[in-house]
DNA sequence: GACAATGTAAACCAATCCGTTCAGTTTCGG
DNA sequence: CCGAAACTGAACGGATTGGTTTACATTGTC
């Protein structure tokens, strides 16, 4: 993104991101003064910038490490006790918890807030996220498991639509404030849906 | 939102309305300077005083005013010419070309990111854009025309997932810069296939 | 052509912003 | 226990912020 000629020379490094994290989140970008960073990290100024150059570099040193922490998201495929079914399931209700998480849905909102005044960023959470997610689809449906009751031609297309359903309703409500925490039920509902939708498609017929 | 005493006095007021609406969608909400709105709409900062009490109101009326905007999108869902299917097709061209327009983009950024800081902003976005859709979407899926070709339980949900399926791939691509300007074809494929998937559930077999 | 409404340009305010500086304190390895 | 590295707290500078005020210009109407 920038050259990161910085080191990590100190003990409080970790502090640091941790206050710049929890301000950056709540207030943006342009919102989050470096002196409340500074506050609620629990550490002076100098120290802070002692560690990054200036604004945008921590900004952005929060949100590459956020990104990244996203992309370890690990993922339960392989279990072969569940079907095909099962799993579609499984993988539904896991995206739709993430993207519905808190973590989830400030990533989301900070970058796309952002993505215009630091283009690199948009790039780098897709990549760590959506993209992500989508080759990990991806690759349980191009599975042996997966083709043998599936029938895909296009199965990054395929795995897009079952993500974009897995946000039905839900994902907007969320991020708009019109539903605060959506219930265990109501993400089982959703994800059970695309779920259905998804099969009626793509299920084997012949 | 705020109680709106105030009152469009002079033949100025566009002229706010129309700056305010670039450099707020320009910079974000904290990122846009006052004396930048009234340059940019060629306008001193008294004059822009004299309308709007503070830079929230501004704000809020920009925003509600391209709300309203966003809802006057008018269907051609009526035309009887059409197929069921062929329909569908035309409503989801229409509802992607709309959100991956400038207009929807810059819309969805601005609210994603502000909804937080105005809360009843996120409400009076969802209602006039999503909720909008989705109730014309429900109001075709319920027509005596819809019905004869699909069985549908929940047409709600259907609709969400049909609107849901049009954001497939090329939204978040473009929300975050990984892709410019979709071809008419990119949307016409990615729309053929949100229709392709969602008949595959919902057309009466029986 | 006068009168009131509307708009302008600029100075001005207090507050806040980012980033630097510095004298002094804490921490910690050897 | 010493010396260097890390950290502190507070002050500072220059720029910018949202918002007000003032003295003057333009507008449109009767």
């Amino acid at each position: 993104m920038f050259a990161e000629a910085q080191v990590k020379k100190g003990r409080k490094f970790d502090q640091v991101i941790d206050g710049a994290r929890t301000v950056f989140m709540r207030e943006g970008y342009e919102g989050a003064s470096v002196d409340e960073i500074a506050r609620d990290a629990g550490v002076s100024k100098a120290t802070l910038y002692s560690y990054f150059p200036d604004k945008q570099h921590l900004f952005l040193a929060v949100l590459q490490s956020e990104c990244a922490q996203q992309a370890e998201v690990e993922f339960l495929m392989g279990t072969r006790e569940l079907s095909v079914e099962e799993t579609l399931h499984v993988v539904c209700k896991t995206l739709m918890t993430f993207i519905l998480s808190r973590f989830g849905q400030d990533m989301f909102r900070l970058c796309v807030a952002e993505a215009q005044r630091f283009p690199e960023l948009g790039r780098t959470f897709y990549d760590s996220g959506p993209q992500k997610w989508g080759r990990k689809i991806v690759q349980f449906l191009d599975s042996p498991r997966a083709r043998e009751v599936l029938s895909i031609e296009d199965t990054g297309l395929a795995a897009d639509q079952l993500a974009q359903l897995c946000r039905t309703d839900l994902m907007l409500k969320v991020l708009f404030g019109i539903e605060k925490d959506p219930s265990e039920e109501e993400i089982d509902r959703v994800a059970a849906e695309a779920v259905k939708t998804f099969l009626a498609r793509y299920r084997r017929t012949a």
